[in-house]
DNA sequence: ACAAATCTTGCCCAACAGGCAAGTTTGCAC
DNA sequence: GTGCAAACTTGCCTGTTGGGCAAGATTTGT
């Protein structure tokens, strides 16, 4: 295993993390654009400088959360085995990532981030997020394939299975009345490809 | 069809499309943040004030192309029969696209891209350029749709469709030796969902 | 032709990104 | 433990940016 990532390490996620949460909480009750950088920082006790020195701006703080999760799916990821399909992996390790993850998500947080839903350019921000692991994800399913669109496949693999898993999360957000675990298995069913088929219906563009 | 839009929305389209250009090219021979607003509007003939009232970002304005032809693409789709599988629906409107706009791109244009191409953060800004007709293309699919749960199966099928084109393009800017029609229809053929099959193999989270 | 709606521009200011250098903390070898 | 190197924090500073506001110009509908 790796070893304990030592003091500075620890003391650097800490700050991370307490930027994160300054950043979520303040935005929930003042609004997002009411709050400065600078309030941030006080609220983390550090300097503004130092903000800056972490995230490169509020929304980057406020989506580190999604970005630490979707970081542990890749590790998911990489864990499971490699001799099995590629959907079936990937809806593996997001199944295990909202059971670890995404179980404890207490109702306040819930309303919280339906509170931050709605704010212009916030979508953005987020879809960003997982913009940013979907070429490691694919770079991870290319060593689990091969033939000689393996390149292609794994990248729009990686890019179809993030993009499920955002919008199953969102929709969740909106109406968690049914369990994430659900949502995010029924969303993952309804975006599995066909098994690899060469030249199916889609290959006609006539009419 | 829709009246001339009149000399003043002509204007306006005139004015955006010259502060794209101009972004564009500045960006290209001197990279991106080496290029200031103000530069910007210099070279399109208008005040600094004035770039900000037509794109809120440097970013915004370089990507004004991509946004224009999803805008087009989301037509197409609407154009397309309504007793068609929602794929093919999509897979035709994306060649159809492919076909109307993206074929006379110039080398020129291509390497255009491809040296704007790993400048961080402007991929973070492409995705959010995609992420905000999903919502539109979500809703169209949704009238073509039914059962209960077609709310997160248009969804599902929007944000995989625009992902997938997205590779596509993306893929082929890097290597356009395979015309970008064939990555178009490879890339949609390898996502194709298989036909909705409620539980499946997906539903066993048992390693 | 005239009034209403809309666009452009200049002016302004608070917020921001990020380079730089001095001071502080941590890691590591001895 | 002592000491040195690497890494981190902070304050300072400058150029850039977003966007409110109001005066003047342009387009539109009648």
């Amino acid at each position: 295993m790796d070893e304990s990532p030592g003091l500075r390490e620890r003391k650097k996620a800490a700050t991370r993390l307490a930027l994160h949460d300054a950043a979520l909480r303040l935005a929930i009750d003042q609004g997002l654009d009411r709050v400065t950088i600078e309030a941030i920082a006080d609220a983390a006790n550090v300097s503004r400088r130092t903000f800056s020195n972490y995230f490169s701006s509020k929304e980057e703080a406020i989506f580190h959360g999604d970005t630490m999760r979707l970081r542990r799916m890749l590790e998911l990821i990489r864990e499971q085995p490699t001799d099995e399909q590629p959907w079936t992996v990937l809806t593996r390790a997001a199944l295990r990532l909202t059971e670890e993850s995404y179980l404890d998500a207490d109702t306040e947080w819930l309303t919280h981030r339906r509170q931050l839903r709605g704010h212009p350019g916030l979508a953005a921000h987020q879809v960003a997020a997982y913009a940013t692991v979907e070429r490691e994800v694919a770079a991870e399913l290319a060593r689990r394939l091969d033939g000689d669109d393996a390149a292609l496949r794994s990248r729009v693999l990686a890019a179809t299975f993030l993009a499920t898993v955002r919008v199953a999360v969102q929709g969740w957000i909106e109406h968690p009345e049914q369990p994430l675990l659900d949502a995010v298995r029924a969303a993952l069913a309804a975006a599995a490809p066909a098994p690899t088929r060469p030249a199916d219906l889609a290959a006609d563009p006539t009419p």
